[in-house]
RNA sequence: CGGGGUGUAGCUCAGUAUGGUUAGAGUACUUGGUUUGGGACCAAGGGGCCGAAGGUUCGAGUCCUUUCACCCCGACCA
């Protein structure tokens, strides 16, 4: 993409309302901007970013076997009215009436439209398991959106259901998941824990929750330096008020704190905040049961589905790699997620010699199919690098003034240090930083 | 849902206590010129139904009523 005919509006100054890193960055990067409470446009660099993150993690549960369906955004309200989470959903559902007076709800999420998808279509536990998923649009009417793309009430998220003819299976499925949410974060190149967790109002025995660690997350956590272990403290203090007194302080206050347990491993556990960025549930037969969704067993008994869900965030995902990859002066992608892994920024325009090297290496990167942005634009050399920083790109290659004695940088947003190569050897050294 | 706050230019905000020329600044945008390695400088421009509706008044951004929207603290949710 060249940056002269893009469109992203980066901006000096975020809107007041704004507090998260994340919430001011994306905004003032030209990523996202806020529509009403809770609601977000993505624009072109939002955009990539999410359908990176949905490529990721459609792709690693398409390894692992599940099958990508597209339930309908708009359910009929009979469905929560049969499995009675119309009462305890409450007003978290909204409700929309179409011509004809009936009612309706925007999908909060679809465990009953999975299970009434499934029911009657497979009957037999020949058929089983059965692994389905989607990555579609949510709206929970939350009582107090904030935080941006954190807690919006439209946002994008993964949800899969697994269908299973008996515990063990399902168990093993649950297993599978829990490896395949890890491949999926480790590949976002995010530092995070999975925790034990209570499993709330949605019911079932095992339930664990995956974090990304950041200063500003919401829930609070315990976990080991040495190992990958991790819970959250609800899970490990008894009292509930000990629990409320921690979950109040933040991430500064917590590092003052020291915990008297150890680990099994041996090391000392450490106050964490987490952004819970996926969660997965084992359900037994809560729903299949309630919804007599049925399958035949080997001696030709009828029997509810066993079942487990797997959750992710995807839109939150795009927040929470910048909760924990941010500096004063902006974003700092991974490699995975980044709009454009490299940015050539061409520090004057007017320079022949800046611009012939430019085309030439965009063109080249191009061909190598490096996700690459071109910095024509007529900005002076401090107003592009800015930007560059703000943006996020993990390298920025400046064609400048030094091109005269043949040199170029390679500036590494992360670590902001500038490499200086040799202008004709710097397709081979880019390539190899990638 | 309880409590508090804010709506004025694309963005950040003055102006509202005490009603009174043509509603301001910075930034962004357009044009011209000078600049050209860390968000440049000079000059000239364009841009507003002062959130909306009603009312008081000779006169309303400013006072009154209603309403809509957004934000913050809490409760809730995950």
């Amino acid at each position: 993409m060249r940056r002269s005919r893009s469109f992203i509006p980066t901006a000096k100054e975020a809107p007041s309302d704004a507090t998260l890193p994340s919430h001011k960055f994306l905004i003032r990067g030209g990523f996202i901007n806020q529509h009403g409470a809770g609601l977000y446009n993505f624009m072109p660099l939002g955009k990539i970013v999410l359908e990176k993150i949905r490529a990721i993690v459609k792709e690693e549960l398409d390894n692992a076997g599940c099958l990508e369906v597209q339930l309908s955004f708009v359910t009929p309200i009979g469905l929560w009215e049969r499995s009675g989470r119309c009462e305890t959903m409450g007003k978290e559902m909204l409700r929309i009436k179409d011509r004809h007076e009936n009612e309706f709800v925007l999908s909060p999420t679809n465990e009953e439209a999975m299970v009434e998808l499934v029911k009657n279509r497979v009957t037999s536990y020949k058929d089983l398991p059965l692994n389905l998923y989607q990555i579609n649009t949510k709206f929970r009417d939350e009582a107090r959106p904030r935080y941006g793309l954190m807690r919006g009430r439209e946002f994008l998220m993964k949800d899969g259901y697994s269908f299973h003819s008996s515990q063990e299976d399902m168990i093993r499925e649950f297993d599978l998941m829990q490896v395949t949410y890890k491949k999926i974060f480790t590949r976002l190149g995010l530092d995070f824990r999975v925790v034990a967790a209570d499993s709330g109002a949605i019911g079932g025995e095992g339930s664990k929750e995956f974090h990304v660690l950041a200063n500003s997350g919401e829930d609070t956590l315990v976990v080991c330096e040495a190992c990958d272990y991790g819970a959250n403290i609800e899970t490990i203090f008894e009292s509930e008020e000990e629990i409320d007194t921690l979950r109040a302080k933040s991430y500064d206050e917590l590092q003052e704190l020291s915990i008297e347990k150890r680990c099994s491993c041996g090391a000392e556990l450490h106050f964490k905040k987490g952004i819970e960025v996926g969660h997965i549930f084992q359900l037994g037969t809560k729903y299949s049961a309630a919804l007599e969704a049925h399958f035949s067993d080997e001696n030709g008994r009828t029997k509810p589905f066993e079942m487990a869900t797997f959750g992710i965030g995807v839109s939150r995902l795009v927040a929470a790699v910048i909760e924990q990859n941010h500096d004063e002066n902006g974003c700092i992608w991974t490699k995975a997620t980044a709009p454009y892994l490299v940015n050539i920024m061409i520090s004057n325009i007017k320079d022949a010699a800046q611009v012939s090297l430019g085309e030439e290496l965009y063109a080249k990167l191009k061909d190598s199919n490096v996700d690459v942005m071109l910095d024509d634009s007529k900005e002076r050399f401090g107003f592009k690098m800015k930007d560059a920083e703000l943006i996020g790109f993990p390298y920025t290659i400046v064609i400048g003034k030094e091109l005269e004695s043949g040199l170029v940088q390679i500036f590494n947003r992360r670590a902001k240090e500038s490499l200086s190569v040799k202008a004709d050897e710097i397709y081979s050294k880019i390539m190899e930083l990638l």
